[in-house]
RNA sequence: GUGGCUGUAGCUCAGCUGGUUAGAGCAUUGGUUUGUGGAGCCAAGGGUCGGGGGUUCGAAUCCCCUCAGCCACCCCA
């Protein structure tokens, strides 16, 4: 038979249903800060992610899906929410009427990476953006809303990473610094790091091998006044909100960050990064647009559910119901769907099975109640109400069914 | 993309150094003498042992290829 194509696979209940409720909590965050959701195309042209996420990044440069269509435009599969949400935002004109906006995006993305625990190629991010504002206040509300949704969640051991690395002004001067550092020692560098030299030596601090060697000893980020002042109010800001350590090696992989990065780390394998982002003051202009800031994050969910792990749900206020005869059954169907009407959740309906075989589905349902008719019953004209949590039953006259379980439920 | 490990019923696994019709637990389905679930009892269904090729009288068991998963690297969410 046809198989899934690797690194792409089904999400199951109760996986999907932990997917929802991440969703709901980011909704819920989002509506608060007064953010409006943004749903931006899965497929956008290929120059899109390579002019803005940088051709130099792993993500352009060998993850991503792309094809050629009938037209003979060269499509791709998106990476990731940024690029689009910036190309939405130009060619909307947000600039001209409304330029500070808040946007939020919820959706799947593609990289064609090696599939590992955490990695698929198909993963769903919760993205938003803060477009139009260069204040560190904006850089502290994106960062604090990101925590409001993983704690609202309920995942619990996460740490929080955050780093500034420097604008046009002073980044320059420092990666000029750092590579003549580097080069005096060049032989030293593992292979990658050799390459990494010219193209993005900010990236050798962070090398796995490299990295902790060279770090001690490397010139510092040098920031210009403005950038430290910037970071400074940040931190000030975020303190006593959330807590956080700052990683002088953290070094985002995608070209266009400015300024403040983070990162929240949690769970135990190499794929601990449930969510990240930072300022990119440049991208807008870069992709044809003003000169307009920006701060945004995005944080994959796969890793966040995996992070907070399996909840035990509640057994739900479901009433299940169950015929014992076909006499019975059309009474029975026809409460079943009116409950529904009245705003119940009703299950069952397996009325050809007999009675311990559909208790034993309603057990495994997780019904709170069934809702028992039979010919007993129906010449009595009520019905009995089993509560699976005590195992007590109760008479409930035909008439009072809806409001006596309403009450209940 | 690189390296390592793994791949037997829906799930978790057992099958010793190759030997007749491949097993268990859980799950499923059906019964359990007349209407009562949440580890009662009985029984049944379900696997071309990931796929393909090879070695052999004979392969789930050995070899090769391939696919998939996991782990590390890498990368990132």
């Amino acid at each position: 038979m046809t198989k899934l194509v690797r690194g792409f696979r089904d999400i199951l209940a109760p996986q999907s249903n932990y997917f929802t409720e991440i969703e709901s909590a980011a909704r819920r965050a989002f509506a608060l800060a007064g953010a409006n959701e943004i749903r931006i195309p899965t497929v956008e042209l290929k120059e899109l992610f390579v002019k803005s996420t940088g051709d130099t990044t792993d993500i352009v440069q060998k993850e991503m899906y792309s094809f050629e269509d009938a037209g003979g435009r060269v499509l791709a599969l998106r990476p990731e929410g940024t690029p689009g949400v910036v190309r939405a935002y130009i060619e909307n004109n947000f600039a001209a009427n409304s330029p500070v906006q808040k946007l939020f995006y919820i959706g799947n993305m593609f990289r064609a990476e090696r599939p590992q625990a955490g990695r698929y190629r198909e993963f769903e991010q919760i993205g938003f953006e803060y477009i139009g504002s260069a204040a560190p206040a904006a850089d502290a509300e994106t960062i604090l809303i990101l925590k409001d949704i993983v704690a609202a969640f309920g995942v619990k051991n996460y740490s929080v990473k955050i780093n500034s690395l420097g604008c046009p002004e002073c980044r320059p001067a420092y990666k000029q610094e750092l590579i003549n550092y580097l080069k005096k020692d060049f032989d030293a560098l593992c292979d990658k790091c050799k390459e990494r030299l010219e193209r993005n030596p900010l990236r050798v601090l962070d090398c796995k091998i490299c990295g902790p060697r060279v770090t001690a000893s490397a010139p510092a980020q040098k920031l210009c006044a403005q950038c430290t002042e910037h970071f400074e109010e940040v931190k000030n800001l975020l303190d006593g909100r959330i807590a956080y350590d700052v990683d002088a090696n953290l070094v985002r992989g995608l070209d266009y960050y400015t300024r403040t990065v983070f990162e929240f780390q949690a769970g135990a394998s190499a794929q601990n990064a449930i969510a990240g982002g930072g300022r990119y003051d440049g991208l807008v202009k870069s992709m044809g647009g003003p000169q307009v800031p920006a701060v945004g994050f995005a944080m994959g969910v796969e890793r966040a559910v995996a992070a907070r792990g399996e909840t035990q749900p509640a057994r739900e206020n479901k009433i299940f119901v169950i015929s014992l005869d076909k006499t019975c059954n059309a009474k029975a169907f026809e409460t079943m769907y009116n409950l529904r009407a009245e705003g119940v959740c009703a299950d069952g309906g397996l009325f050809d099975k007999n009675l311990k075989t559909q208790l034993k589905a309603a057990d495994k349902a997780g019904a709170a109640y069934a809702l028992l008719l039979g010919p007993d019953e129906l010449a009595k004209k009520i019905f009995t109400l089993r509560d699976f949590k005590t195992g007590s039953q109760k008479e409930i006259n035909f008439e009072n069914i809806y409001t006596e379980v309403k009450a209940l439920i």
